[in-house]
DNA sequence: GCTATCACG
DNA sequence: ACGTACGTGATAGCC
């Protein structure tokens, strides 16, 4: 039987807008978020019912018949944002490629178009199904006609069917009406008879059958009241009716069987997704033209170069001298990434001066020994791994540097998108399908079969090429080349050194936390006088604020929020509340640091974590598995996990050093602003200096409390502060925290024309800077609703100063690696933390290494303010203070 | 897979 | 009238 999907598609589109939290933009602006939405939920729709026909259909601007009778129909509803007004006709366009029909008609609104086509479908014999947001539709639900409601996100649907209307309101379709009718509905400014709710107009409809029946039975209404109400309101009521009634008779030029969907124009579609950079649906396109077999499509993009194939083949012994002879190669391993010991080798893919070759596993051990100790220069994607692989198998890389990586090319040129794999980047570039990946071969055909190897090699040579010339145009060529690609083997090297943990002594703090939170524990629940799982926030939230009455803060979309901030205002009021986090501390601890940390423990006694590269969207690394950036410091039982971390042997020790105020220097710097540039120029307490500027009292009349306060506007100050955070941080009124806010930039004129400054260049150009060139776009700043675009402010005044910071330390980083590559070799950088290195070191070299890396870091960058690093010595990282 | 929470700079 | 500090990653609970 022929199937038709009815969508509103106004009412889906709005939606999937708001389903999508993050805003989601192109690189030239476009807003896409609305049209993704939609693509993924008609996705779904088609997959769920594999409709023969289908049609979308419109609201359109001209007012209707209904706003004829009743000149306030929908008024006060929000007009719909421009942002999401102007991917409409894309959607549109879209929709037509798909061989989809699109509907829509002056006087009168998509539900009446849908219930016109609906009654037409189920005429000409067809299984129909209405897909909207409005329940008002429910009214169409009939045994032909299921109408599916969306309910949450962009994959959550409930359909509805006779039986599900009986179901859920006790009566049918038609009577869905007459419900509206007299309850009215806020959203279309429907009136309804005033003092009926949701639940009385239900029984009303169950007890009289329709709105006509309860209005010439009115007197047979127990309550006075009630009765009163509806003999007031029955004017109302039977507009409202008229108002809330679907037409099924509109005028239209189409039958049924017109709407059948027509074979895609899928040339059109490709250019309309590459234009979206929708590149999933590109992908997914693309392979099932490929699988369909159909005409390949034409190529979308002439600006990027052909790509021809190489010859490519087995390389003998004989071949490696001339392949590590080159000047420079493209290369990648494949490899099972297990432990620093172990790696398991596949193959690798060279592109060599002297051609292109796979090294199979039986030459790996000539391989590696043919690599090391050569100068050499490699391009590649994502040659972290690669360096990391030959590290680990004993090869001398130091004459190995990075000439071009095309994911860190990538992740320069789009910081703020997820990093793709090779394959999703070369479609992104070269709207073409890599290939490989899951693709099932038999084993000894794979083995055979090198084309995919060569094609891969060709397109990261093809990729360079346009990517070089993309970093040229967008300024990024410092950034890419004097800091990303050199930082990549030093990040290597520091995953390959690993950091030394005591793995008895974890354990015994294992066992302590695991006692203490036995014993919490059974006073908690003892206390709260029930059983419950008390790392449940939603179990926590019902035991303190509905069973034991405490009063609730914020709320949550679970129900009451139980987060740290809000407790700790209870802290007084019960008991239970510094038992709960004091358990919360411990159970953190011990689930987070000491069973997730165990068995990353590699056989080497060390903890090998992995440095990421491309993740964030200001520069920062990231670290995973574990994150070595995170270990607890600010309570002293959390800071006892950093005695866990040694130096390998009594052989060595720790050296480490933290920037002193790097962010606040980098503003200050960035600013210019004499007075900033000033409290630093001491060398004193800046929170201090800061208290007595802002405050207006002499340094030495500065209370500790003036002090915290300080600091925390410091804080605020970077983060692109608002009244409301600030006083949220130091719990006082939004009208004091606000003065602080203007007594600050008062004094710091200079430093409120930089934050002007960076938010009018970010709507001006869509994009800030740090000091060398790093580039963030900032789309939220265009956005019309208000909140995404105050994110987009204080982003564009956090960025260039996270993100200076952040290549500061990693040019720091390059000349540590190098300074004690050639001064203390056996002395390795083994940690960052953002504004902090450690290196174990010899400890013969101790001494060296500390001063060494204390100038590394303070010269790293000249500023208006001097840099300082602190540096310490010890045998653990807790001591290392 | 999503949400809440909490660890760090 | 709205509902907020910037950047990350890991775990547990819940669907």
């Amino acid at each position: 039987m022929d199937r038709i999907v009815i969508i509103d598609g106004n009412s889906l589109v709005n939606r999937a807008y708001y389903a999508i939290q993050r805003p989601m933009i192109t690189k030239d602006g476009m807003y896409t978020q609305g049209i993704y939405g939609f693509l993924s939920m008609l996705q779904k729709i088609r997959a769920d019912y594999s409709p023969t026909h289908m049609l979308v259909a419109y609201d359109r601007k001209a007012p209707t018949f209904r706003h004829k009778e009743y000149t306030d129909y929908k008024a006060g509803r929000k007009r719909m944002p421009d942002e999401l007004a102007m991917e409409l006709p894309v959607l549109k366009e879209i929709l037509s490629a798909m061989g989809i029909s699109q509907y829509e008609t002056d006087g009168f609104e998509a539900d009446d178009i849908i219930g016109t086509t609906a009654r037409m479908a189920e005429d000409a014999g067809m299984e129909c199904f209405v897909i909207t947001g409005d329940r008002d539709a429910l009214q169409l639900a009939t045994d032909r006609t299921s109408v599916i409601i969306t309910k949450k996100g962009i994959s959550e649907f409930k359909l509805y069917d006779d039986a599900a209307m009986k179901e859920e309101y006790g009566f049918d379709h038609e009577q869905f009406i007459d419900y509206k009718a007299l309850r009215g509905d806020t959203s279309d400014n429907i009136p309804g008879i005033e003092g009926v709710g949701e639940k009385t107009a239900i029984k009303l409809i169950q007890q009289f059958g329709s709105l006509e029946g309860l209005l010439s039975n009115v007197d047979k209404v127990e309550n006075a009241k009630l009765r009163q109400r509806i003999e007031d309101g029955a004017q109302t009521a039977l507009m409202s009716k008229r108002l809330a009634t679907i037409i099924t008779n509109v005028p239209v030029d189409y039958t049924a069987e017109d709407l059948k969907i027509r074979p895609a124009d899928t040339d059109e579609l490709i250019r309309l997704y590459s234009r979206l950079e929708f590149k999933t649906y590109l992908s997914k396109l693309l392979k099932e033209i490929k699988e369909g077999g159909g005409p390949s499509p034409v190529s979308v993009q002439a600006d990027v170069p052909a790509v021809t194939i190489p010859e490519i083949r087995a390389a003998s012994e004989s071949d490696l001298e001339g392949i590590f002879a080159s000047e420079s190669l493209i290369i990648d391993v494949l490899s099972d990434e297990n432990h620093v010991g172990g790696i398991s080798f596949e193959r690798a893919e060279i592109m060599a001066e002297n051609g292109c070759f796979v090294i199979e596993p039986d030459l790996e051990e000539a391989f590696i020994k043919a690599a090391s100790g050569r100068r050499i220069r490699l391009r590649g994607f994502g040659l972290g791994r690669v360096y990391f692989y030959l590290a680990c198998k004993g090869a001398d890389i130091r004459g190995f540097e990075t000439e071009f990586d095309c994911a860190l090319a990538r992740y320069v040129l789009s910081p703020s998108t997820k990093a793709p794999g090779l394959a999703e980047l070369v479609l992104e570039v070269f709207h073409a399908e890599l290939g490989g990946g899951q693709e099932q071969m038999s084993l000894f055909a794979q083995a055979a079969d090198y084309s995919q190897s060569a094609k891969k090699l060709a397109y990261i040579d093809a990729l360079e090429k346009v990517q070089r010339k993309q970093i040229e145009e967008e300024d990024l060529s410092r950034v890419l080349y004097e800091i990303e690609l050199p930082l990549c083997k030093v990040l290597a090297c520091m995953e390959k050194e690993g950091f030394a943990v005591d793995r008895e002594r974890l354990i015994s703090f294992g066992g302590e936390l695991k006692e203490q939170i036995k014993i919490l524990e059974k006073q908690i629940l003892g206390l709260a006088g029930e059983d419950f799982n008390i790392n449940s926030p939603q179990q926590l939230g019902t035991v303190l604020f509905e069973k034991l009455g405490l009063p609730a803060g914020k709320k949550n979309q679970k129900g009451y929020s139980t987060s740290a901030d809000i407790l700790e205002k209870l802290r007084d009021v019960h008991p239970i509340i510094p038992k709960i986090l004091e358990y919360r501390m411990l159970a953190k601890l011990n689930s987070t640091y000491v069973e997730g940390m165990l068995p990353l423990i590699a056989p080497d006694g060390k903890i090998h974590a992995h440095f990421q590269q491309t993740v964030t969207a200001t520069g920062r690394i990231s670290c995973t598995e574990p994150n070595l950036q995170n270990i607890p410091v600010r309570t002293e039982l959390g800071r006892q996990l950093r005695k866990a971390f040694i130096a390998e042997s009594p052989d060595y020790v720790l050296v480490g050093a933290d920037y002193s105020q790097i962010e606040l220097r980098v503003m200050a710097h960035m600013a210019g602003d004499k007075e900033l540039i000033e409290a630093f120029s001491g060398g004193h307490d800046i929170h201090r200096e800061t208290a007595s500027k802002v405050f207006g009292v002499p340094l030495e009349e500065v209370t500790p409390q003036l002090r915290s306060n300080a600091k925390a506007v410091n804080f605020g100050v970077i983060y692109g502060m608002s009244g409301f955070g600030l006083a949220e941080e130091l719990t006082i009124s939004r009208k004091q925290a606000e003065q602080y806010i203007k007594d600050y930039f008062n004094r710091f004129r200079g430093v409120k024309a930089f934050m002007d400054k960076s938010v009018e260049q970010a709507k001006r150009s869509g994009s800030v800077r740090t000091l060398y060139g790093r580039k963030r776009a900032i789309p939220e700043i265009l956005s019309g609703q208000y909140m995404v675009r105050q994110l987009g402010e204080r982003l564009a005044m956090n960025s260039p100063i996270q993100g200076t910071a952040a290549d500061i330390i990693k040019i720091a980083m390059i000349k540590v690696f190098k300074a004690l590559e050639e001064a203390y070799p056996q002395s390795r950088m083994i940690l960052q933390v953002h504004d902090e290195l450690i290196i174990q070191a010899r400890k013969e070299d101790s001494e060296g290494v500390g001063r060494l890396l204390k100038e590394c870091m303070e010269s790293a960058a000249e500023l208006k303010v001097k840099l300082i690093a602190e540096e310490n010595t010890a045998d653990n990282w807790y001591d290392l203070k």
